[in-house]
DNA sequence: TTGTAGGCGTTATCAT
DNA sequence: ATGATAACGCCTACAA
């Protein structure tokens, strides 16, 4: 049994009422420095704490925080996650985290539970719609991450200069077809990226971009796109995140492609498993922890509306050049261009 | 604002007391079929969902469970948190999850201020002395996890197995000098593994095992171990985890040791990043996620004592052959054995 | 089967 | 500066 101690049992052994405990513990400086010295005394000497429950249901506030990710296991998230949990608790929050496994219907009923029962709710790359995102954020304060909506605070990654270091780097070294292999088709963040792809091609004259399709953001995914962009005759592919990179380079090299001499492959994200592979992952760095305590501060922003509210934040990436990348220096594998992939010309404008 | 909806306002709209629309959520059948669907209908059309602060008040218990780990970064703990989180939300609770970053003031602090507002605790790979240890013990229901203490329901992999089996492997390829780069000092599997070693040694007539210190177990800690393990002149490494494991292979292969020709590595876990290196690691699996819902299966039985409790748990282990592992096919690098190392003469008894 | 009443531990309001 | 009292929303005897 954890607090069987209450403020009346403090309260009697320090010859005051509960009230002035009360008071002893939150606002100290109503109290005189007496009766405030000998009500810490009896409270420590009781092992007193605070029924948080009784507190919450009067105050209105639970001190807790709510976190949403996709999965736990994607070091992506295992970071914003850390990220979340440092700066919540050095504000004095504790932090539900729940694991949707990547589903729609888990994300949405797991954002529903915890909303009822958290100050605020962080929402990490969801996938749902925003009709129910908007439910969501009907019934508690929310920070998005890696995703906008009006009129929700949210800290994201800048998606298109992410797309346009990648892309640009690889066309410095001469490519001039890359493979984009895409993230979960409902992932806001994978269709910014889409969009960068776009707004790049404007600046790269020549370039060609072959969208190969959309993808589990896992080294299971990453397996399933390599063959797709080596059939695309692209020499360079650009992958959703690491993980899917690793997959690719690992579904590469099984099948007797040099990396990077006749493919080259960028990941986005930089996680430490980047540079575990040989050849090393060339990859656009995300400042992954600090996404998790962006989150916090934007959440307590929200929640304490006295202060300013921050603006939307949109945190800086920089790419960090590995070995999987290098000139293009053999001709592609396959000129299977006219292939039914889903190659859309993406520099029709040029 | 959330709850703002009330038993009361069910009640009123259902033309039915609360405490009958208490009844309704909660013991169905104690209520008539017709009132009950007339109550739960009104339920749905407000929204209502009961204020876990006002219910748990009352019935003293939370539906939360925490969660405190070491390190979210490191892929283990990742997995465990995912099996602690599915498990725990499919049999209703909501899980705190609190990190450590490996201090154990932090992992006193984080255990006792969650103690106080949640129906169990699981601690993983706690690092704290028994004494803080059993102190949380008194305030909540705990289960450990890589631990074990008298009275405490635990979760633990089979520390010992895991040893043999390492080691075992090693001896088989031809190894006869082998260095264990251990984990944290404090940490309780540590210990058990040097136990293994030495548990070990009686049946592998002719090793050695030098014992080359202990190292904070991620990728880095690896890096300082390496060096330390080639010069006891061994030709083989057995790490305290993957993360060690794959340090010790980057750092070898930077200065252009092969693996597994001049040296065989071993790690223990097999998390993901285990298949991503070349050569791909050998090492020993131990169930993860498993780990994770054991745990809050033992947890939810000691909360609920009517069940018959379950007996302390010990995880089955697997080794799994891979690349960096093969017969001691050159002379050892150095033979300083009789350098001033930390070089236990493991097989005293022999 | 349903309603009434009381209390869980805390904080806020008001009075002293 | 401190104390008495009420109220937060819910559950659970007990009464009807």
């Amino acid at each position: 049994m954890a607090g069987a101690v209450t403020v009346r049992d403090v309260a009697r052994l320090a010859s005051v009422s509960a009230s002035t405990v009360s008071r002893a513990l939150s606002a100290s400086e109503l109290v005189a420095p007496h009766t405030r010295d000998r009500i810490l005394a009896a409270a420590r000497q009781l092992g007193y704490s605070a029924n948080t429950s009784a507190r919450s249901l009067i105050t209105g506030r639970t001190s807790n925080f709510g976190l949403v990710v996709p999965d736990l296991e994607n070091p992506y998230f295992a970071s914003v996650t850390k990220g979340v949990q440092s700066r919540a608790l050095s504000e004095g929050f504790a932090v539900f985290v729940a694991d949707s496994d990547e589903d729609v219907r888990t994300e949405i009923e797991l954002a529903r539970k915890l909303a009822s029962q958290v100050d605020g709710l962080i929402l990490c790359s969801p996938r749902m719609g925003n009709r129910d995102l908007a439910a969501v954020t009907e019934s508690t304060t929310v920070v998005l991450v890696n995703r906008q909506l009006p009129q929700v605070h949210s800290i994201t990654v800048d998606d298109t200069e992410i797309v346009r270091q990648a892309l640009g780097h690889l066309y410095a070294l001469g490519h001039r077809t890359v493979a984009y292999a895409g993230g979960p088709a409902t992932s806001w963040s994978d269709g910014q990226r889409r969009n960068g792809i776009r707004s790049a091609l404007s600046d790269l004259p020549g370039l060609k971009v072959a969208e190969i399709g959309s993808f589990r953001p896992v080294f299971g995914g990453g397996m399933s796109a390599a063959d797709l962009a080596v059939a695309t005759g692209a020499t360079a592919v650009l992958a959703y995140n690491d993980l899917m990179a690793l997959g690719i380079l690992s579904r590469l090299q099984a099948r007797g492609i040099n990396v990077p001499a006749d493919m080259s492959v960028v990941g986005i994200d930089d996680v430490s498993a980047a540079t575990l592979v040989s050849p090393a992952l060339t990859t656009v760095r995300a400042p992954l922890q600090k996404v998790g305590t962006a989150a916090v501060d934007a959440l307590i922003d929200s929640i304490f509306p006295d202060r300013p509210p921050l603006p939307p934040e949109t945190l800086p990436v920089e790419l960090i050049v590995r070995a999987s990348t290098s000139v293009p220096s053999r001709p592609p594998l396959t000129s299977r261009e006219e292939a039914g992939l889903d190659e859309r010309s993406s520099n029709a404008h040029q």
